[in-house]
DNA sequence: TTCCTTGCAAACGATTTGCATTGGA
DNA sequence: TCCAATGCAAATCGTTTGCAAGGAA
């Protein structure tokens, strides 16, 4: 996300955070600037490094928590099995997922619209097929990063 | 997966852990069963239900830990972080995953296969445009299955 | 004052591992 | 015989929580 859409996404939290009568404290603040930086979707432990310290991990947990509840960041899980945060896809846009199979490092990626609406298409049919009534997609492309490529 | 196709991913695996000098013990083959006869992904303490009790859960670990380096099925994390296990792919075929969001439930889904086709060539050129070289891809529908619905 | 937030330390739960025992080739 | 597999108990590690102190409204 580059200064300007952050910015912008820092002014959605404040309005969203006011809304639900959440406060936009100091290490909220914190947090929500690491993740509107990040290239992808970050372990407690990279926040924490990344901040400095200067937020505890428990007090960071909870910011976590926090904000994941008024539902401005979402949380999922790495191969190994790890919390990793990002900003909501309101505040992100809607994309996917880039995994390295050999570092382990998780990278956003945008898909062109026409695309996207193709997949929501093919996804909520298969839903409908199953019983099932679609309510969002997740699609994570396994393969190898340049970097881990060349080493 | 029906019993047919159980009984000869039975014998595939066999003859994979031959291949790589890896035994089939009565744990490892209870293992396998259970997930031939499941309809997604399982934790270990569903197996460890499912099983009776008879593996004791440290044991259960380890069996999938073998099983997983052997290549017989793979773990991923659910929305909660806990790890489930299905067959690989080699064996269970290529399918993507219906969650459903309110009971944490996960249920194998197959796609058409033209379908499929378009999905992984898309895959690629997006991967490729990052830098990156696609390996594989996986796809969850997040929805309400037809009993939360109903409930 | 009255909540909400913070930080430390202790608790938790899923998963892993040390070690002594068992069992198959 | 010998190495792999097992089961129990203890350890590990990411994450959560109890509780007392600090701060904002």
């Amino acid at each position: 996300m580059n200064p300007g859409q952050a910015e912008h996404a820092e002014h959605e939290v404040r309005t969203a955070l006011a809304q639900r009568r959440v406060r936009y404290t100091p290490a909220r603040r914190l947090v929500v600037e690491a993740l509107s930086r990040a290239a992808g979707p970050l372990a407690a432990g990279d926040l924490h490094e990344r901040l400095g310290g200067r937020v505890p991990l428990s007090s960071l947990y909870r910011t976590l928590a926090v904000l994941e509840e008024a539902q401005v960041l979402t949380r999922e899980h790495d191969a190994a099995g790890v919390a990793r945060y990002e900003l909501a896809e309101w505040l992100l846009g809607h994309h996917h997922h880039l995994v390295c199979s050999v570092c382990g490092e998780v990278r956003d990626v945008g898909v062109d619209p026409a695309v996207e609406t193709t997949i929501t298409r093919l996804v909520a049919r298969v839903a409908a097929d199953a019983g099932y009534r679609a309510a969002g997609h997740r699609l994570d492309i396994e393969g190898t990063c340049a970097a881990c490529r060349t080493a």
